[in-house]
RNA sequence: GCCUCUGUAGCUCAGUGGUAGAGCACCGUCCUCGUAGAAAGGAAAGACGGAAGUCCUGGGUUCGAAUCCCAGCAGAGGCUCCA
């Protein structure tokens, strides 16, 4: 509700013509007041009745500081562009009217009525006085995410993700993963895993912030063309934008010093947490959100250097796919109708792209026209539990941003000349990788990726120190424990743990106690009896060996 | 963003205008145990008690709304776009 309040030597008004359906029923007379205090006044939507008492409230307040004894109640609907229904403001008005009686003697203009009007206001400092009355603000509430699982099937990684207890969603965030504990081991072995191999291929790992200046937006472009899919803030007078891409980061820690030619390849890697505003129907799960974490690599190379890089790129992938046991579809996408650069500086980059995947012998399907606006690109696909496919991989070659940015490296000839950019992903991102990994296992992941990889669970109470015991001396080796000790059944114990997908499931009875053995059920397996614990870490150990896999 | 659908206890759902429910899970007491409690059959260790809900949110219709209407939010499927 919003008021003017204007002290008046005298005011008149003459009702015209009604402006609203049921409008309140009156004369065209004209009215004349003198000495008075007009209450211009707008309710608006959500206004309700226990506006009335404030609004008092501030009337008198208003009429005892200019000493002013006579109210004139004006409705009055131009103080606002989002009204209340005329219903409720015509009730809340007519309450404010009564209310007001009790201390004034009161005048109440039509409602609902175009009215010609002529005032003459005073010109004392307190003459003229606005003042908005809000409702108080209700209590946030939060509320949960209801999945609609009618559609999706039952190896959905939403449905995996709740049940075994790896990550969720909040309406608060709309987009963005709450990772649990065991989502978080997952992530972790997965990222140690990437850092592992992206040195071996010569990376170095950087980290760059997430909020940076519209200067910078402005340079790169995202200001003018992604300036829609930001999120925006504002700080010390400057203007800021969550990142939505890591490139420019890396870009800036390149352009730190004047670099060489000796020093190119420089590998950048990061594992970039980026925000990107997509629109609202395309949200799915871990496979689309707002906030992604790319696990991201900017090449600073020469021309020439193009090809190969893009090779050991194609090869680390493969090595990498071929840990998941992954088949995915490879394609390139050329010069789209709108780009920049010019056509040679395409070819060039196109032939670099298509040259490294023939000489590996891969088959791709040829997308022309689909690249990105600023160079081509080959993309991975890979699909999820329901049939559907996802760009995972992609490798850019850029010459927009070394240009925008003077990106420049000095020869041998003793020349500056611009550096090349490949922007590359290896999963992607983290989450919709993690989410088709989910669904490719169907929750029962690998040894060496499972969040819990061995449930040690006692027979009776009486089993339960020396189960401790044994569960101790695993978790010392390295592994990831979990134990159940509750004393309930051993048949329900089991199922929930096979429930729970869990590698390895080890029960402690007295048979186990008396012969100093395990009984170790494999997933989905027979139990085997009588295992001995130090056969079993070596089994163990062999198995998480990553050496292997690759 | 557009079209269609969904939203009731931690989970799965019933309730369709008249006092908010069940199973599982959770907590408590007692009792029990040799590898799922999964379709059928066989077999069977469960029993009793307790706690748990803004019926997504806000309006409207109505004497009365979880239920009907409108708007919004979130989610799902599809389109479009992307990692």
């Amino acid at each position: 509700m919003k008021i003017l309040t204007l002290h008046c030597d005298y005011i008149k008004f003459k009702p015209v013509k009604e402006a609203i359906k049921g409008a309140e029923k009156t004369e065209k007379k004209e009215t004349i007041e003198r000495e008075c205090l007009v209450v211009l006044t707008t309710v608006e939507e959500n206004d309700n009745e226990e506006l009335v008492e404030k609004l008092v409230e501030n009337i008198k307040e208003i009429a005892s500081k200019v000493k002013c004894k006579k109210i004139v109640l004006y409705p009055y609907a131009h103080l606002s562009s989002r009204l209340a229904r005329p219903e409720i403001a015509s009730k809340i008005l007519e309450k404010t009217e009564k209310a007001l009686k009790k201390h004034f003697d009161v005048k109440k203009a039509p409602f609902g009525w175009y009215k010609e009007f002529e005032l003459k206001c005073k010109g004392h400092p307190l003459a003229e006085l606005s003042r908005e009355i809000t409702p108080e603000e209700k209590k946030e509430k939060l509320r949960k995410i209801i999945l609609d699982k009618s559609k999706l099937s039952p190896q959905d990684h939403r449905i995996l993700g709740s049940r075994l207890d790896l990550f969720s969603f909040n309406e608060v965030s709309p987009g963005c993963v709450f990772w649990h504990p065991k989502g978080v081991i997952l992530r972790n072995l997965l990222i140690n895993f990437w850092r592992k191999e992206h040195e071996k291929e010569g990376y170095k790992e950087i980290s760059t912030p997430q909020l940076m200046s519209k200067k910078l937006w402005k340079i790169s472009g995202h200001w003018d063309y992604y300036k829609e899919n930001m999120f925006l803030t504002s700080a010390a007078n400057e203007e800021f934008a969550l990142k939505p891409m890591n490139c420019p980061g890396a870009i800036l820690l390149f352009k730190l010093k004047p670099r060489s030619y000796k020093e190119l390849p420089l590998r950048f890697a990061e594992l970039g947490i980026v925000h990107r505003k997509e629109l609202s129907g395309v949200l799915a799960g871990m496979f689309r959100v707002w906030q992604i974490t790319q696990d991201d690599a900017h090449i600073f190379c020469t021309e020439e250097q193009l090809e190969e890089e893009i090779m050991n790129i194609i090869r680390l992938i493969q090595r990498i796919y071929c840990v998941f046991g992954f088949s995915y579809r490879i394609e390139l996408s050329t010069m789209p109708k709108e780009h920049i650069g010019t056509k040679e500086k395409w070819t060039a980059a196109e032939k670099a792209l298509q040259n490294a995947l023939k000489k590996l012998k891969l088959e791709f399907k040829l997308n022309p026209g689909e690249g990105a606006f600023y160079g081509p690109k080959i993309d991975f696909h890979i699909k999820d539990s329901q049939g559907r496919e996802w760009q995972c991989a992609t490798i850019q070659v850029d010459f927009f941003m070394p240009e925008k940015f003077e990106l420049k490296y000095t020869g041998k000839d003793n020349k500056q000349h611009t550096v090349k950019i490949i922007h590359r992903t290896i999963f992607g991102s983290i989450e919709r990788f993690i989410g088709i990994l989910t669904e490719h296992y169907n929750g029962a992941f690998p040894l060496w990726l499972s969040p819990v990889q061995i449930r040690v669970l006692s027979f009776t109470k009486r089993n339960v120190e020396t189960a401790k015991k044994i569960a101790e001396r695993l978790k010392q080796e390295g592994f990831r424990i979990e134990t159940d000790f509750e004393d309930v059944t051993l048949d329900y114990k089991i199922r929930e743990a096979e429930l729970q997908k869990i590698p390895y499931i080890v029960v402690i009875g007295d048979k186990e106690e008396k012969t100093n053995t395990l009984a170790v059920r494999p997933r989905n397996k027979k139990p085997e009896f009588g295992i001995k614990l130090e056969d079993f870490i070596k089994k163990l150990k062999e198995q998480t060996e990553i050496k292997k896999l690759l």
